[in-house]
DNA sequence: CATCAATCTTGAATGATTCCACATCACGGC
DNA sequence: GCCGTGATGTGGAATCATTCAAGATTGATG
C-alpha cells in the first residue's frame, strides 16, 4: 500500500497503519501511545508526519468534529459518514442513508465547485442516553 | 432576544450580536476585532463568554469546519447547511437540498439518539476554482 | 556497497482556547 | 432613585494540539 502511494516503508509508518487499523477513529494522541508501545520511542512529530502523508496519500481519512482533536480511520473511499455524541464524543461510523452520495448535490451552490459531502451526526450514544434518563427520573 | 433568553443585556453581548449579524462566518479574531472597534478595550475572555453563552442559548450558531477556527454566524433554527473552499477557506450559507431535515435519517444508527445532521460540502470556491484553471493552462 | 533525498529526532514556537481570582456592572427589590 | 448580590468582564497565566526548524538517520536505487 505504501509503495503503491509512492512512500517510503518505514517502521513508524507501518505502526501508524496498524495503530489506526487497530483502533478507528483514534485521536493522534491514542495513535502516539501505541505507536510506541509497538515500537519503543518515536517521535510525535514523526507520527503527524506520517498521519499526514497518509492522508494526502489517501491511506488513511482524518476527521475532526467539532470540540475533538483530529481522528483517523483506515476506511476511504466510501463515502461513510460519523455519528457523534455530545456527551462523551464517542464515534460510530454511518453508512450513506440515500445511495452513494446523499447531499452531495446542494440546492445552490453559489458557485463552488463541489467534491465532497461529509455529514455528522450528532446526538447522543447509547450508554449517554441511557444514564441521561436515569438522571431525569 | 437577550432578556428572552435570560441573559443581561451588557455592553459586549449587544456588540457581538451586531458584530457576527454582520459579519456571517466570522472567526473568533475577527469578532474580537469588531467588538474593539465598536467599544473600545474589550477582554477576549469576555468574546469567548458571550460567543459561549450565545450559542448555548441558541441565539447564535457555531461552526468548526476542519483545519479552521471556531466562527459563528446568527442564521439559527433554519437547519442549513455550509460550503467551504479547500483552498481559501471561504465559506457560504446552503439551503437542504433534500426538504427541511435531508440526511437526517442515519442508515443505522447504532443506538444513538441523533438529534441534528451537519453537513459540510467541500470544494473550490469560484475565485479558487477558477486561478487553479487559469495555472494549468 | 555508496549515495542522496526522504524521513525521523529533538526541542522550541505558535496560537486558539481555557482557567483563575478579583473587580465591576446589570437588574430586582426597597 | 438607591442597594445588594450574583452574573459578567478584566488581566494574565496556563494548556495543549499542532507546526516549524535544523541536524542526524535511513530506505531505495544502481
Amino acid at each position: 500500500m505504501l509503495r503503491d502511494a509512492s512512500l517510503r516503508v518505514t517502521r513508524p509508518r507501518l505502526a501508524v497503519l496498524a495503530a489506526v487499523d487497530a483502533h478507528p477513529h483514534a485521536d493522534t494522541g491514542s495513535v502516539i501511545s501505541a505507536v510506541r508501545g509497538e515500537l519503543g520511542a518515536v517521535s510525535h512529530q514523526a507520527i503527524y508526519n506520517v498521519l499526514g502523508a497518509l492522508a494526502e496519500a489517501g491511506l488513511i481519512r482524518r476527521i475532526e468534529p467539532a470540540g475533538s482533536v483530529a481522528r483517523y480511520e483506515v476506511r476511504v473511499g466510501d463515502n461513510h459518514h460519523h455519528v457523534v455524541c455530545r456527551s462523551c464524543g464517542a464515534i460510530a461510523d454511518v453508512d450513506c442513508a440515500v445511495g452513494d452520495a446523499p447531499c452531495l448535490s446542494a440546492s445552490h451552490d453559489h458557485g463552488f465547485v463541489i467534491d465532497e459531502a461529509e455529514v455528522i451526526y450528532w446526538g447522543l450514544c447509547p450508554d449517554c442516553s441511557a444514564s441521561r434518563s436515569r438522571s431525569s427520573l
